[in-house]
RNA sequence: UGGGGUAUAGGCAAAUGGUAUGCCAACAGUUUUUGGUACUGUAGAUUGAAGGUUCGAGUCCUUCUACCCCAUCCA
């Protein structure tokens, strides 16, 4: 499918080549407060999936820190979940509350070190002393008390001297930090809760931004992979193992987007209301985009790890399409799921012609399902069909039976229609139909041509089920709240008919039945006396779209005009320096508009562009390398922590001057004067870069790309003019970058005239 | 408003500066005793915008715009 790697694997990747660590080291490190949902899964998957993918490990640890919100009922959904996808987590379960005692010694050190503080502020005053993100905050009197004050008054923390809020443990690192998670974070608050594992042991909690990279560091992780919301606390993270000292093989974080689906709600907040307040039947309702809910609504692991390897990993957040995840159930079900019959809103059919009974034999999968198994169906004059099967006034293009057409009853026979019977409000009631004996299934002689075949069950052997058809839960893609919930959203029928041989062979526990989509024997409520199905996902269903056409087209056009209206903002006005400088280098120095704004407006690369002015007098070419390629280096550092000096930039701009190399080589040749601090003419001399320019040198090569790519010649020739770029980048491809692109160019066009 | 991110078809994702690709969705056709599946094909993108550098830009530079995250003693 996708071969391309991810961001994530690609710097898993990176980092095994520089031997790194010699691991990889993973871990799925979620709070043990809530049922684990899709968006755990997609998680999980990637963990996991990539200690798999480069043979490292991954670890499940609970990341119980915090007593108040914590059960060993949501540990055991976690381990379930992990269990169910397939995956085995390295050793036993990790909790960070194991790493309690340990995590406290850090705490002590980081006092030591005059890094961290106990602080006596109010909630109150600690918010208002952070600032906001605009004013800076100002740092607590207390974070002036000795190390030994500290120590001592930790120490009481743990001890349960203090009542909640009187003290917390932070670390000392900026109030005036522009990233508001760095202005003095809290690493240990006072809780005198039980915890459901270490019980009344501790009184004093670990925060997550001081137990998690701690976690990490102790159990060996060499990527701790988290999502977005994250990344501003990344700071803390190499922060606290920064401080500590704890380096050399060390976890780095990378953030990931989380998942969302249109139609549903992944909040953990949003679904645990959806459970208190009874909107759902627990947890694991087959409603619920909990990974319970999926297993219990029919959904396959497979299913669910091949919809996380489909959406990708990336860094935008998105919103997926919930099709795409029933499109992903459907087709694992295609291959694997017997075929058979039921029928949801039964009408009678009695075929008077037909006298006794028989049993007909009947294969659980079509022909396209390499799969072996048949049941025996039994038939009699009185059978059942789906009221929508029949039509007496049929729209155009209806297939199924009516007063004029006739259909064929699935493994069975043609019937037609004879006569319609009708209650007093004039409801159908039963029709009556005759059969033609010599179409029968396997062996038809009829001749007769149908358009459909359809389910049916026999009247006297069919068992009737129950069966629930779930829509999705919300009536709006993005939900809000319980507003906006679909309101029918659960339908039971409560006597829907079944063929027999699916209660007594029980072929399997995931069915197709007939035309309608797939089913899942509920592993809760199901018995045989009383079986329930629920519907995992109905089948494609081009002829209900047909039929119901005309709803709400106009929301793409709408969103295209959305999108078009583009609001240009205004820009800074230049300074005086700025603007004398912009004067001087459109006038004097005859350099382009957008190039002479990007260096006269900034010190760096002005200054940097001027000394280099000075070595070398070409003001154009020397300008447009500084303003794209060095500013690129200059962005994050000053002109002093470069490896290059501007008299070397002046050196290659000179070669360029001369036609020795071309811009492109140039490009090349910075690159390696970043990295390397080398002369430029020491690079084009050790590596061979000097431009070739000699036809005679070229032209072969060209002869040899267009000999290996006659396709893509004829496309061309043909009009796809977009392939010329094509054949340029072969031919420099294949002189390693030193053809002259003009040149090139010229004895392309030529070439493929 | 400061900081940190993100932007490629209706949705999700790829693309060493060199043919914008895959899956879902949509549409059409072929096959079919499931209006399913499979197969084939069609349509849909001036790669958020405007400039610049380059023979050549989704990719490099500049500016702008929109959206997301951060001021919990949650994680």
């Amino acid at each position: 499918m996708n071969e391309s790697k991810d961001f994530l694997r690609t710097i898993v990747e990176e980092d095994i080549k520089a031997h790194k660590y010699n691991e990889v080291v993973t871990r799925f490190p979620p709070e043990p407060n809530g049922f684990p949902h899709i968006g755990h899964a997609k998680s999980i998957a990637i963990n996991f999936g990539i200690a798999r993918d480069y043979n490292g490990h991954c670890n499940l640890r609970m990341d119980d820190t915090n007593p108040t919100t914590e059960d060993t009922r949501y540990v055991e959904a976690l381990k379930d979940a992990v269990e169910w996808l397939g995956f085995k987590w390295e050793g036993n379960v990790r909790y960070t509350s194991d790493y309690f005692p340990e995590l406290y010694e850090y705490a002590k050190q980081l006092i030591k070190m005059g890094k961290a503080y106990v602080d006596s502020l109010t909630e109150e005053e600690i918010r208002e002393y952070r600032g906001t993100v605009t004013e800076p905050g100002r740092r607590s009197v207390y974070a002036e008390r000795s190390v030994e004050e500290n120590l001592d008054l930790l120490e009481r923390m743990k001890n349960g001297e203090f009542k909640d809020g009187e003290h917390v443990l932070r670390a000392k690192i900026d109030m005036s930090a522009a990233n508001m998670k760095m202005r003095d974070p809290l690493l240990y608050r006072i809780r005198h809760a039980h915890h459901y594992r270490t019980g009344d042991a501790w009184n004093i909690y670990p925060m997550y931004d001081f137990g998690h990279c701690l976690s990490d560091y102790i159990e060996g992780v060499s990527h701790s992979i988290c999502t977005l919301e994250f990344e501003n606390n990344r700071d803390i993270y190499d922060w606290v193992l920064d401080t500590l000292g704890l380096t050399s093989p060390r976890p780095y974080q990378h953030e990931f987007a989380r998942l969302g689906i249109n139609y549903t709600v992944m909040s953990k907040r949003k679904l645990l209301e959806l459970v208190n307040e009874n909107y759902v039947s627990g947890w694991d309702d087959p409603r619920m985009p909990t990974i319970a809910g999926l297993r219990r609504r029919g959904y396959t692991p497979e299913s669910i790890l091949n919809f996380c390897h489909q959406i990708g990993i990336a860094k935008a957040n998105s919103m997926v399409d919930v099709a795409q995840l029933e499109f992903c159930i459907r087709d694992d079900l295609n291959t694997k799921v017997p075929r058979v019959m039921c029928v949801l809103d039964p009408l009678k059919v009695t075929i008077e012609n037909y006298e006794g009974s028989e049993e007909l034999d009947a294969s659980y999968y079509p022909e396209d399902v390499p799969k072996e198994g048949s049941r025996k169906l039994p038939f009699s004059r009185e059978i059942y069909i789906e009221r929508d099967d029949f039509s007496e006034n049929p729209p155009a293009g209806f297939y199924r039976l009516t007063p004029e057409q006739p259909v064929r009853l699935k493994h069975a026979y043609i019937i037609t229609c004879k006569e319609v019977i009708k209650d007093a409000q004039g409801n159908i009631t039963e029709i009556i139909a005759t059969y033609y004996p010599e179409s029968k299934s396997g062996s038809d002689t009829s001749g007769i041509k149908v358009k459909s075949a359809i389910q049916w069950v026999d009247a006297h052997s069919a068992k009737t089920a129950e069966v629930r058809l779930y829509d999705r839960l919300y009536t709006c893609e993005a939900p809000e709240g319980i507003e906006d919930l679909n309101p029918d959203s659960l339908h039971v029928i409560k006597n829907a008919l079944v063929e027999p041989a699916l209660i007594t062979e029980k072929p399997d526990v995931r069915f197709q039945f007939e035309r309608q989509g797939y089913f899942y024997a509920d592993p809760i409520d199901y018995t045989d006396e009383a079986p329930v199905f629920n519907k995992i996902v109905g089948l494609k269903d081009s002829w209900n779209k047909k039929a119901k056409e005309g709803d709400a087209p106009a929301k793409n056009e709408r969103k295209a005009a959305e999108k078009k209206v583009q609001i240009i903002g205004e820009v800074s006005p230049m300074s005086e320096a700025e603007q004398a400088r912009y004067e001087q280098y459109t006038g004097e120095l005859k350099l382009g508009n957008e190039v002479a704004n990007t260096l006269s407006r900034d010190e760096k690369l002005s200054a940097f562009f001027e000394t280099a002015l000075s070595v070398h007098n070409s003001p154009v070419t020397l300008a447009n390398i500084v303003s794209n390629e060095v500013a690129r280096e200059l962005k994050e550092k000053d002109a002093g922590e470069l490896k290059f000096s501007p008299a070397q930039i002046a050196e290659l701009v000179k070669m360029i001057d001369e036609e020795i190399i071309s811009n492109k080589i140039a490009k090349q040749v910075f690159e390696e004067m970043v990295t390397s601090g080398e002369n430029p003419a020491v690079i084009v001399e050790a590596q061979g870069l000097v431009q070739i320019s000699d036809p005679s040198l070229i032209l072969p090569i060209i002869d040899d790309v267009m000999a290996k790519n006659p396709d893509n010649v004829e496309k061309y020739r043909a009009g796809n003019t977009k392939l010329f770029g094509f054949f340029v980048g072969q031919v420099l491809k294949a002189t390693g970058g030193k053809a002259n692109p003009q040149v090139v160019n010229d004895l392309v066009t030529q070439k493929l005239q």
